[in-house]
RNA sequence: GGGCGGAUAGCUCAGCUGGGAGAGCACAGCCCUUACAAGGCUGGGGUCACAGGUUCGAUCCCUGUUCCGCCUACCA
């Protein structure tokens, strides 16, 4: 095969292949197709993103599934799309207006709007050309984003449904706020991390009379919007506090000493400041108490005190307002000390800043109707979880389920579609809460008529649309073809990390809207860490870029790292040694093709293969072929990833290349009759070893593959890929022929032993003799001699039970053969006799643990006859070959080795 | 505070339902044998974290301990 260069070069073959597989439309879907349906849909990466890792692994992931899957013969539809990542995104575009002095607010909404969309058109989506580096084979004819018309359908759907059903509804509580993002997030968009603070105790003077009550606090700032102190009622110390006031210090306000059960005598002074206003532990407290207590609100959305902190401190920074407050209790002597404390601080997931609870107005999806169903369709199996130890965490998050705040006060998002009317407040309107939430925008107030309507400002949380991707994307809420052949999808494949934000909502939304659960398994992959085994983050600088590996490495080796480390539960340390090990495997892949393509010029390959007129080392490496083949099937099927790439890997460089391909070239070169049967079987073990292959490594096995001659010549020329070649199922083992070849390949490396442990260069060809006592073995070697004398580099002098050790020869001791070599002046006695004590001492270590088990009454007794059979066996076989290495090592003395 | 996972060869990790441990890389020795030196062959290396228990038998199951991760939580 003239045409195959030296060395395998990615570049230029892996944009010509995935060019050729769009040109020929091979990943597109057709619903109309009566064959076995077979659907994923793309966790849709941010508009915002740029490939990463995790990426990587999750997009190679589902290639490997939906190529696999394809060349099966199913219906493959794999959708991609994008998110429009509301704040992430809104984030992006603000900053870049503020490099040309532009602030958002200025630019007002619409405008704002637009020149988001216009940096989507220019910038994002730069990921989904990097996916198709990758070599996705995703339909892009069928690319959606989740601000598209039709997706916008399906959100306000969604959204009015719920809202008429109840399950939607809109209330004035705290939330967490971001100051920075100036906007609601929901609790699971809070990070929480510890950090070393401060516990501050702050004497509060009893109001008319002497004595005080001392709390503690990590936010000092907060206590000039207390309205209450709490005390545990059970607390001793305090019982006589309750229901009397105390002096707020720094404000002059008297407020009351309340009970409540939440508070925790141990902890701190047991009295706790409450701050309704900014605290959600406080707020619970205040609702408690009978009369509620007052929420006064001193710190505004932009974390700036507010009028009602009070003149000194209104509109200073709320960290500097702490600053102020503590120099000011110190200065009334009414700080009594502080000590350092670690706590846990919430932090936006999207900026870092931290959060701030704040008391507005928000939408909330009731969630815990909806949650049931989706703990029950786990539990029940309608969907499960790989690897099931993530059932835990879902149960465990699903069952103890706030409401979800789906509001968010930014403008890049789908815009809530609900209005208010202004006459409602006239008392005109007998609408009563002044919400109209419509599918389209009504024309005026359908209650009262009033033209006054104003919409709602707010826009939907990111995951409240993503919560729909698998339907949406099909074409809800109209009744499609797509909706009908590929809902549900056959697998969800994702990351732990977005269980909750994505996985869960999903489940909830497709039961509630579909009837039915949007995926049957979702495949939890692990998080691809650094090979220290930190996160990889850019303020780290640990950050491993995919497009530098494939660049340096190639897709395809890139591409089977990652499989080859996605063991389940576990996390991935990267490291870029395995995929520089991997590039070898490419290249030793290509080599072992070049030679079998250079050596069978003028064969074509097979359709299928006749074990029967072949030697054993072809039935061997068919046999094999079909167990690796049962084994990928398998092992995918599982999602076990590592296991098939190990597998694969396994087969190609120590089967195929190792012993298969070695031992047929005096065949190849030769004039056996066995050459034509040869010629076919490496064609036949080739093409099917590319097609196992390929959905690990497209690429190089397409590239490969194209070379071959044979069947695929027949048809249309845009019929012609290993895309859509069929993969290989199982098609029969030959256990003889997988025993005789064990018995050839332990001959060859009792040679190989004996040569590498006693230095003798290769390039001298041995003598042996081999002593079998059973018939058949002989007879097997026998009819091999070609293979050990090519693989061993051996002339075999003699065979058979009667065989006798030559003097001066060096002895390998195996199962089913003992090999000498005579060695006349070349064997270092001593040398010898040294390895030979040490096979004696690995021997008699097994005899004795043996030994010891079959003397063991309980054992016989109790354990399964088959494995007592099997020990005894064990036992048999090592004492015969102690005996026979003690023999020889009796003779090797004799001969003169020093005792 | 609760929950989950990990601890196996120098390093990174496999080891499915318990019968006595594997790979890749690294290391050592020998080979440029006409597919591949990005290669071939051979070899060394592990009381499977620690302590108990269940069992005829435990790397595997149970309990506890230590050390690492991670998730979760309104102890101010």
């Amino acid at each position: 095969m003239a045409e195959l260069n030296k060395s395998f070069t990615p570049e230029g073959v892996e944009e010509k292949w995935y060019d050729y597989w769009i040109a020929n439309k091979y990943f597109i879907a057709d619903p109309g197709s009566e064959t076995v349906p077979f659907s994923i849909v793309i966790p849709p990466p941010n508009v915002t993103g740029t490939l990463h890792m995790g990426h990587a692994l999750n997009t190679t992931l589902q290639d490997i599934l939906a190529r696999w899957k394809r060349m099966s013969g199913f219906n493959v539809l794999w959708v991609p799309g994008m998110d429009h990542a509301g704040i992430a995104t809104q984030n992006v575009v603000e900053r870049q207006i503020a490099s040309e002095g532009i602030d958002r607010h200025r630019l007002g909404r619409d405008a704002f709007v637009e020149r988001v969309w216009k940096w989507k058109a220019e910038y994002g989506g730069k990921i989904i050309h990097q996916l198709k580096r990758l070599g996705a084979s995703c339909d892009w004819s069928r690319e959606r984003f989740t601000l598209d018309e039709g997706l916008s359908r399906a959100v306000i759907e969604v959204f009015v449904s719920l809202y008429e059903q109840g399950m939607i509804y809109r209330d004035n509580r705290l939330i967490n706020w971001c100051p920075r993002c100036h906007t609601a997030l929901s609790d699971i968009e809070v990070e929480h991390e510890e950090f070393d603070g401060r516990l501050t105790y702050i004497k509060y003077p009893l109001d008319g009379g002497d004595g005080h009550v001392v709390v503690a606090t990590t936010r000092p700032e907060t206590m000039l919007g207390d309205t209450a102190v709490a005390v545990n009622p059970e607390d001793g110390r305090y019982r006589t506090f309750i229901g009397k006031m105390v002096l707020l210090p720094l404000t002059g306000r008297v407020i009351p000493v309340v009970a409540d059960e939440s508070v925790d005598p141990k902890f701190g002074t047991g009295a706790v400041k409450v701050t309704p206003s900014h605290d959600f532990n406080d707020e619970a407290i205040a609702r408690r108490q009978n009369p509620q207590l007052d929420f006064i609100t001193v710190i505004g959305p932009d974390g700036r005190m507010t009028e009602d902190a009070g003149i000194k401190y209104a509109n200073m920074d709320r960290y500097e307002c702490r600053k102020a407050v503590l120099q000011d209790l110190k200065d009334s002597g009414l700080l009594v000390k502080q000590e350092k404390y670690r706590h846990p601080i919430g932090q936006c997931y999207r900026c870092k800043t931290v959060i701030e609870p704040l008391s507005t107005p928000q939408w909330y999806v009731k969630v815990q109707p909806l949650a049931e169903k989706a703990v029950e369709a786990v539990r029940n199996g309608q969907i499960k979880i790989v690897p099931k130890s993530w059932d835990n965490t879902y149960f465990a998050w699903m069952e103890n389920i706030k409401d979800w705040c789906i509001s968010r006060q930014i403008w890049w998002g789908h815009r809530i579609p609900a209005w208010y009317c202004k006459e409602m407040r006239n008392d005109i309107c007998k609408n009563k809460n002044g919400i109209i939430v419509y599918r389209e925008t009504p024309d005026g107030c359908p209650y009262c008529g009033s033209g006054d309507l104003v919409r709602d400002d707010d826009v939907l949380d990111t995951w409240f649309s993503s919560a729909l991707w698998p339907f949406s994307t099909l074409g809800w809420p109209e009744k499609t073809p797509e909706l009908k052949k590929y809902y549900p999808t056959s697998v969800l494949v994702t990351g732990f990390d977005i269980i909750f934000f994505w996985v869960a909502r999903m489940i909830m939304m497709g039961i509630k809207f579909m009837d039915d659960v949007p995926f049957r398994n979702v495949y939890i992959h692990a998080l691809v860490r650094d090979s220290s085994g930190q996160k990889m983050s850019k303020s780290k600088g640990n950050v491993i870029d995919p497009l530098v590996m494939m660049r340096k490495y190639g897709t395809d080796a890139f591409r089977f790292t990652l499989a080859a480390f996605a063991a389940q539960g576990r996390d991935i340390k990267f490291s870029e040694e395995r995929v520089e090990g991997y590039r070898h495997f490419v290249n030793k892949l290509w080599n072992a093709s070049r030679f079998i393509l250079s050596n069978t010029e003028g064969a074509n390959v097979p359709a299928e293969i006749d074990f029967e007129d072949l030697d054993i080392g072809s039935k061997w490496i068919l046999s094999r072929l079909s167990a690796v083949t049962e084994e990928l099937n398998k092992t995918l099927e599982e999602y076990r990833f590592n296991d098939a790439a190990n597998s694969i890997y396994q087969f190609i460089w120590h089967e195929l290349c190792d012993w298969y391909i070695e031992m047929v070239k005096p065949i190849l070169y030769g004039e056996s009759e066995y050459r034509e049967p040869v010629r076919r079987c490496l064609l036949f073990v080739l093409e099917r070893t590319l097609r196992l292959l390929h959905p690990f490594m497209p690429y190089v096995t397409e590239e490969i593959w194209q070379s071959i001659p044979g069947v695929k010549d027949e048809k249309p020329e845009d019929l012609r890929s290993i895309v859509i070649s069929g993969y290989p199922k199982p098609f029969g083992r030959d256990r003889d022929a997988e025993d005789f070849m064990s018995v050839i390949m332990e001959t060859v490396m009792a040679v190989r032993t004996i040569r590498g442990e006693l230095n003798i260069t290769p390039s001298l060809e041995m003598k042996v003799h081999i002593k079998t006592i059973d018939e058949k073995v002989k007879e097997v070697l026998i009819g091999n001699l070609t293979y050990i004398k090519k693989l061993a580099r051996v002339d075999v002098i003699k065979i058979g039970a009667g065989t006798r050790k030559p003097k001066g020869s060096a002895i390998a001791v195996r199962s089913y053969v003992e090999v000498y070599a005579p060695l006349e002046g070349l064997l270092n006695i001593e040398l010898e006799i040294d390895r030979l004590k040490k096979e004696d001492a690995k021997a008699e270590k097994t005899i004795a643990l043996l030994n010891k088990k079959l003397l063991n009454e309980d054992f016989l007794k109790r354990a399964p006859g088959e494995i007592v059979k099997k020990e005894k066996e064990k036992y048999d076989e090592y004492m015969r070959k102690r005996e026979r290495v003690r023999e020889n090592i009796k003779k090797l003395y004799e001969l003169g080795g020093k005792q």
